[in-house]
DNA sequence: TTCGGGAGAGTTTTT
DNA sequence: CTCTCCCGAA
């Protein structure tokens, strides 16, 4: 390594770092594993381990690798690069493993076995494809279908394995090894590749290609990986590729920094290894592992509730976060009857905590599982607190936004059957079942894609086929040399989308997200720096300019080859494309945008910046904080879930979740069960999860365990709950509980109140009636709940027996009327 | 082609 | 219960 000329951890770029922060980010250039806790400033680490090496000499951005695993995390340390380091950050990889193994590809793709223009099929197209394999092949699809088919394939691949190495044992194992082996089949013949296959493919070309290999691996002086412990076998190779582990006796060649936190690890359920950091510390002979167990983000109580619960995971490289926060609140415990009433606690909990000055935006709700949003969201909506819900659709992965890119795709590659069959008929133009069997037929027999196979229809359906094409054609032609938004704009409109949704009733939604995907298509041309005419991807120049700090002789590469194009990325450009006067590399904008939209499908549910509570499983929690978390349903069966409470290793993946859960919250945190919860539309009753016996008492304080609110509907005996009333006694019992101003509840403004009701609002509110029985005494000024309407606040009683009514003000519907011999009010307090 | 009934499933999920 | 998917009928 080359000598400082100064004191290189004195650079202003490191102050502020604490110790083992400062100790991590100065690592020498050889493997180091950073044991990063949550909120123990990890991302900072990394980004100032960057801007570090660049600073101080020992590497150029050219020769820096950093992968992560989602797009957002990327581009995060892109942006704080960007503060750290006022330099061009061109050259250094910074991407997801897919991004990169795209970037890489588009490079290499002869190399790679691809055409040029290759397109990605998502999850969704991946099972569509497999579909049509399995139909192809004549195997019964009830008794294998598609999905898991299409699961165990990607499974396969981030095993890394290829058909002929799956290890058949029965009849559906040996339909997966034929499926997977006519799939890719099927594949190669449309252009495509999944996801799973961005990276194999990358891992299999470096693997057999030692010049190629040896390039990376000395341009790549740097290598960093972001959450570690999430990383699965293929994505470890695909490391060891680009950094193998020192060989015997040698010393190590490059940097490879690897952070990650084995207590966080929370992906095992879809192939992530945990044991790669341990595997990585040996193979990689790290010499000392950097602990950094300061945590910047939560007050005391809550770490302690967090490394209490964690210490009863057996397998752990071990960590303790601390703090120099000071104590802070106690963790609030908070146990309702029913699933209903746990939401309800929740909305004024939450509405108290807004009044009291905190933004919603920094309140949580987490749950284990999606399903439970619904509750909490009737009851805030009823409430007129608005909130954001995470998850669901995203962007790109919209029916209509879908069409949409199915006709670029097609331009691009007009045998991507995927995007071909998507919408042949779509909108309808008369194609049906019967002439798309023909055709499917035709292309099956001549080996070729279903674009090649049209003439080969008949009759009327062939004629229709014709103008399909005609009209694929045609928005090809009419594209060429347009910019990006004008080709979306064209495309929109001559496909007959356009017209199609301004006909539908329901269509407005869809054009306006039709209308974001042109935004999204400018916003894309903006940023990664696209002109108006074709211009190079930032891919990887094989020339010695682009080699970082470990410039390669020319001709070095070429010369162990054996295949007979060259090394270089410079294949002459056919069709309308304008190769890059540099590079030679080949690619439209229109092209760079659909891998685009395939590698990152968008925000979940992107509204502006409006001040919301935020909902969210805890998984989507991870990398988050919130000065308030709730985390709810803290129940066995649920939270341990169910089906990962019978073997051990399931049982600490829980635990794990639930850790990530407590350490997102900074100032205050909220858990609570419910004795009762509607599941599968059934009552079901559960016990507290056994992760609340594993925290310290000492930080804990139960609120109010057997309010009176609850006795009134409680279909329960007095079991259950009573052996932890002695908790609340010694913590203080219920002297923590807040009072509530009179009235101040109900006073909140209609605009406050999110625009739309979710569509199943009425519904599931049936079962909130469900859970409240008994007479209730009303009287004025009380607080009801209305099955239909949700809280409000008694104002008048009328009248009596059949006749009684009540004037009731709710929250968000206003002042109505109500007939008690048929509106069920129920007392809330 | 579209609509509606019936069946089945119902942790977590990025790319 | 509630959503999705698939098939059959109009």
């Amino acid at each position: 390594m080359p000598p400082f000329e100064h004191d290189a951890t004195a650079l202003p770029l490191l102050r502020g770092l604490n110790p083992e922060q400062l100790a991590a980010v100065t690592q020498p250039a050889e493997p180091a594993l950073i044991l990063a806790g949550a909120g123990s400033g990890k991302t900072r680490v990394l980004t100032t381990r960057i801007a570090w090496l660049i600073q101080t000499g020992q590497v150029s951005p050219g020769g820096i690798l950093a992968v992560t695993f989602t797009n957002k995390a990327a581009k995060e340390m892109l942006t704080r690069l960007g503060t750290l380091l006022p330099i061009n950050l061109r050259g250094m990889w910074v991407g997801t493993f897919h991004g990169l193994s795209n970037r890489f590809l588009r490079a290499h793709w002869k190399l790679a076995g691809l055409p040029q223009a290759f397109q990605i099929l998502d999850a969704t197209d991946s099972v569509s494809a497999v579909k049509r394999v399995v139909k192809a092949l004549g195997i019964p699809e009830e008794r294998c279908p598609p999905k898991p088919a299409s699961w165990a394939i990607a499974n396969a691949k981030e095993a890394g394995l290829r058909p002929g190495q799956l290890p058949i044992h029965d009849e559906l194992s040996r339909w997966h090894a034929e499926i997977y082996a006519a799939y890719e089949d099927q594949c190669a013949r449309e252009g495509v590749v999944d996801f799973a296959e961005l990276l194999l493919r990358t891992v299999e070309l470096l693997e057999r290609e030692p010049a190629l290999r040896t390039h990376y691996q000395q341009r790549f002086r740097h290598v960093l990986v972001d959450e570690f412990q999430d990383t699965n076998t293929l994505q470890y190779r695909w490391l060891q590729c680009f950094a193998p582990p020192p060989a015997r006796g040698e010393a190590p060649g490059q940097g490879v920094f690897a952070v990650g936190d084995d207590d966080q690890s929370i992906y095992a359920f879809r192939g992530a290894q945990v044991a790669n950091m341990a595997d990585f510390e040996q193979l990689y002979r790290v010499r000392q592992v950097v602990k950094l167990e300061r945590n910047y983000r939560s007050h005391g109580n809550i770490l302690d509730a967090a490394n209490h619960l964690i210490a009863n995971n057996s397998r752990r490289l071990g960590k303790n976060l601390r703090t120099e926060a000071g104590a802070g609140e106690p963790v609030r415990v908070q146990e309702s009857a029913t699933d209903f009433a746990e939401a309800q606690w929740l909305v004024d909990e939450a509405r108290q905590l807004h009044r009291e000055g905190s933004p919603r935006k920094e309140i949580a709700v987490l749950y284990r599982s999606n399903a439970q949003s619904r509750v909490v969201e009737s009851a805030l909506f009823n409430a007129g607190l608005p909130y954001k819900v995470y998850g669901g659709l995203r962007f790109f992965e919209r029916a209509e936004v879908k069409h949409a890119l199915a006709y670029l795709r097609l331009i691009e590659n007009p045998d991507d059957d995927t995007s071909f069959l998507r919408v042949v008929n779509f909108p309808a133009r008369g194609i049906g079942a019967r002439t798309l069997e023909q055709l499917v037929d035709a292309a099956r027999a001549s080996g070729r894609s279903l674009h090649q196979a049209i003439d080969a229809v008949p009759g009327k359906g062939g004629a229709s086929l014709g103008a399909f094409r005609k009209l694929v054609e045609g928005l090809r032609e009419a594209t060429a040399g347009l910019t990006l938004r004008e080709i979306i704009e064209h495309v929109v409109e001559a496909s007959g989308l356009a017209d199609h949704y301004r006909a539908e009733k329901e269509g407005e939604e869809r054009l306006e997200n039709l209308g974001e995907l042109v935004n999204a298509a400018e916003a894309f041309v903006t940023q990664e720096g696209f002109g108006k005419d074709a211009i190079a991807l930032p891919v990887d120049e094989l020339g010695p300019a682009a080699a970082g700090s470990a410039p390669i002789a020319p001709g070095t590469l070429a010369a162990p080859r054996s295949a007979d194009e060259p090394l270089a990325v410079a294949p002459a450009a056919p069709g309308p494309l304008t190769p890059d006067a540099e590079t030679g590399e080949i690619i439209s904008p229109l092209a760079a945008f659909l891998s685009h939209a395939s590698l990152e499908a968008g925000d979940n549910q992107a509204q502006a910046g409006e001040d919301a509570i935020q909902l969210m499983t805890v998984h989507a929690a991870k990398g988050l904080e919130f000065d308030q978390v709730f985390i709810t349903g803290l129940e066995e069966g649920l939270f341990p879930h169910e089906n990962a409470m019978s073997d051990s290793d399931g049982l600490e993946e829980e635990r794990r979740l639930m850790y990530v859960a407590i350490t997102r919250a900074r100032k205050r945190l909220y858990l609570s069960f419910s004795q009762s919860r509607m599941l599968h539309g059934q009552v079901r009753y559960h016990v507290k999860s056994r992760f609340l016996d594993e925290l310290p008492e000492g930080a804990l304080k139960w609120l109010s365990p057997r309010q009176a609110g609850f006795g009134h509907g409680s279909p329960y005996g007095s079991g259950g709950a009573g052996h932890w009333r002695g908790d609340s006694g010694r913590s203080g019992g219920d002297s923590g509980r807040r009072e509530r101003e009179p009235g101040a509840s109900w006073g909140h403004r209609a605009s406050e109140a999110p625009a739309t009701p979710p569509s199943w609002l009425g519904a599931a509110q049936a079962q909130a009636a469900a859970a409240s029985t008994g007479a209730p005494t009303l009287r004025p000024g009380q607080g009801v709940f209305h099955t239909k309407f949700g809280e409000g606040v008694l104002l008048t009683l009328e009248g009596s027996g059949a006749d009684a009514r009540a004037q009731v003000r709710f929250g968000r519907h206003g002042i109505k009327w109500l007939a008690l011999s048929v509106a069920k009010l129920t007392p809330v307090d």
